[in-house]
DNA sequence: TTATGTGCAAAACATTTGCAGGAGT
DNA sequence: ACTCCTGCAAATGTTTTGCACATAA
């Protein structure tokens, strides 16, 4: 089994990796596939997720396994928090400091080696906070 | 809309809460229907599914949003941790206690009304652990 | 009796994969 | 040149849904 082969620049791959960059919306491989198809509009579903695999393999992105039907995907690589809208699905950072001690705390409560740790928060964005509020007919 | 018709008790809808009860494993729909299906042969796989889903909907079981590909299942309501195993994709309960105060925490560094958070540990179990161990050969 | 629930099958999604031709190194 | 990668389409896996019949209340 080939280990150490570098992954080759193509064009799509750029693409897939500059527009991740631009957003902070934490697409799903569907909403980047909608995003890169503005610039090369042959490219294949298929492609984009498996490049966005790939990337997410090798540390260059992250694949977010948060709440909801889909992966969600973020070219913010440093570990961090996210919330989740419980009303629109929206995902969204949260800037506190990642706690590695927690980890230390679990290794003691189970059988595992405890490798990292991922916390999300479900609650209601601005927006839809608003939107509870304007209308109680519900 | 009606919102409070009580559910009805059905012999599926007992059984399929009686075998999750049985268990600690945090089954996928399809391992809850298996499970049930050597009691009620004819149970649908869609009412399964309806069941769950709306038996985590009343509070009544937890519908675990965890990483992998399926939604897992969980009779214990009470608050608690999960930790997944990287290899097999085992899902366990960590037994830590939960700090509401992370909730606090994340409210200041975000526009969302926080509700509640969920953590996910990712590690190794301890049969993965020493499958790791005894051959290197990978 | 009647609104809800069920079994069955089809549909709807999300993701993966096989393959023949194309492109990076 | 020689792999690795891509587009396309079909396959797979998970969950949802429409409908006619069954059943709890």
């Amino acid at each position: 089994m080939q280990e150490n082969t570098p992954m080759r620049l193509t064009t799509q791959r750029q693409v897939i990796l500059e527009e991740l960059i631009k957003v902070t919306s934490h697409p799903t491989a569907n909403e980047v596939y909608d995003m890169v198809r503005k610039r090369l509009p042959r490219i294949g579903l298929g492609t984009v997720y498996r490049n966005l695999e790939l990337m997410s393999e090798t540390g260059l992105i992250l694949k977010l396994e948060v709440g909801g039907t889909q992966k969600r995907f973020d070219a913010v690589v440093k570990p961090h928090y996210h919330v989740r809208c419980i009303d629109c699905g929206k995902v969204s950072d949260v800037d506190m400091p990642v706690q590695q001690s927690i980890n230390e705390s679990a290794a003691k409560s189970t059988h595992y080696q405890i490798l990292s740790h991922h916390i999300e928060f479900t609650g209601l964005c601005d927006y839809c906070t608003k939107a509870k509020h304007q209308t109680s007919v519900n």
